[in-house]
DNA sequence: TAATAAATGTCGTTT
DNA sequence: AAACGACGTTTATTA
């Protein structure tokens, strides 16, 4: 069975189906040693030994390493690959008992992951050329943006005074005063809040305790809560405010149109 | 440009290059209809609306459809996919202004994820057959494990009475008597413990608080305490007890070449 | 370098 | 179906 290339693409990529292992050798090696994207299907075994160890027996399983150094092995099931090595790795391909072997190895982590072919369906060596642009929306930075542009989406009267402070245990989402002016601090999370925030937001209030004459509050703010977080809540005198992502990226959606339309 | 498929492997897989949109569509749409692994490399855009919403501008990168309606966008750089969609996913496949449009949806989270080429550099259509066992060591439960083997990696005199036992807010992962017969709670961490993992213990010893006579105690078993959980575990009168998985993972090692010395 | 918080976290398990 | 906890979590951010 003969390995084939279409030459028409061959200037910028290369596909190999059912190479030899020494034509898929000398593949792959080209591939990474060139810093290009390199897809292997075929028949393998793979080990891993770092902060866990891992061995996963013969199949038929699709490998992928990039040009910075990660490495992912995936089986025909899940989202998540069953191995992998974060970009970073250094790769390394040799032919060992005429199978084809990949070792991707982390120095600093002392990790190694080796995937083994002992039949190859396709070697894919690519030269991907990506520069476009990736933008993400209704992250909890969004839901706090929103709240600045729109206080009342916490409470009416409420008025920022901060964003991102820092304070001794991290940084408070929103710092601000409510209508009777009582300062007020806001932790924002974009998932149902759990215990864990809560006790992240008692933190921030711990930092004001110490003038035991001036009242603060402090709010929750997440579309639900976890089912432990409203007892703790309650103990330490907290409130909670639901709110979800998806009201806040209308708000800001808003506010974009808003603004175009000032601008024009 | 004409596509083409080696013949000697198309009963069961097919790599198309650079084939046309209404070729790559045929193949896409015979392979996810009939639970292949779908590999598709090309020049692409993709929108996101569920939990968040995104957007990436055109770039040229590696989509994987898989069997059980996983779907991966993958950029030429990070371990992690820029867009996906998790298992279950249904795939719909069209030719959209002589594009070739690829949507996977997920109708309870009414999340849509679509992705459109306007240029194909490969298509692979496989029947990939992965049966393979995958086993992971070092995990928590082989602490678990090795603790239960060999109780003095707690401390001397310890004795497991029952792992996993139930209690209202969870399992306690392993139950037992300290060398003076005090009941002894213990909570296994692979990683460092964080606050956390503190309350998750403090839960369990609650449990048992309502007999006031009875002295108990609660030991985290862990490689180490991460930053704030050190005061909070000294506040609620609870134990630390350093431990690392590659520690446990050596006496399961001798366990395991003990027990077949048994056995011959 | 180490710690902290976020994630479209994912994934398995149990209620 | 919903919730809880583990994960080789990874990743970005900041002290």
């Amino acid at each position: 069975m003969e390995a084939h290339a279409t030459k028409a693409n061959s200037r910028r990529n290369t596909i190999l189906e059912t190479p030899t292992v020494e034509v898929a050798y000398q593949a792959v090696i080209g591939g990474t040693s060139k810093h290009r994207t390199v897809i292997i299907v075929g028949n393998c075994w793979v080990d891993y030994q770092g902060r866990a160890s891992s061995t996963l027996e013969p199949g038929e399983r699709t490998v992928i390493l990039k040009p910075d150094g990660s490495a992912l092995v995936h089986r025909p099931t899940n989202y998540a690959p069953v191995n992998w090595q974060p970009p970073g790795s250094i790769f390394r391909t040799a032919i060992k008992d005429d199978n084809l072997s990949i070792r991707a190895f982390r120095r600093k982590e002392n990790e190694t992951l080796e995937v083994t072919f002992d039949r190859i369906i396709m070697v894919a060596v690519l030269d991907l050329r990506d520069s476009g642009a990736f933008y993400l929306h209704a992250s909890e930075k969004d839901m706090q943006a929103a709240i600045l542009f729109q206080p009342a989406l916490l409470e009416e009267g409420f008025r920022p005074i901060k964003a991102e402070k820092p304070v001794e245990p991290g940084f408070i989402d929103i710092m601000g005063v409510d209508k009777d002016n009582v300062l007020t601090i806001v932790e924002i999370k974009r998932n149902p809040a759990t215990t864990e925030a809560v006790l992240q937001l008692q933190k921030y209030m711990e930092v004001f305790k110490n003038d035991p004459t001036r009242r603060i509050r402090g709010i929750l703010v997440a579309p639900e809560l976890a089912r432990g977080a409203q007892g703790l809540l309650a103990k330490l005198g907290l409130e909670f405010k639901a709110l979800s992502p998806e009201v806040c990226a209308d708000v800001l959606k808003r506010k974009r149109s808003k603004t175009l339309t000032e601008f024009f």
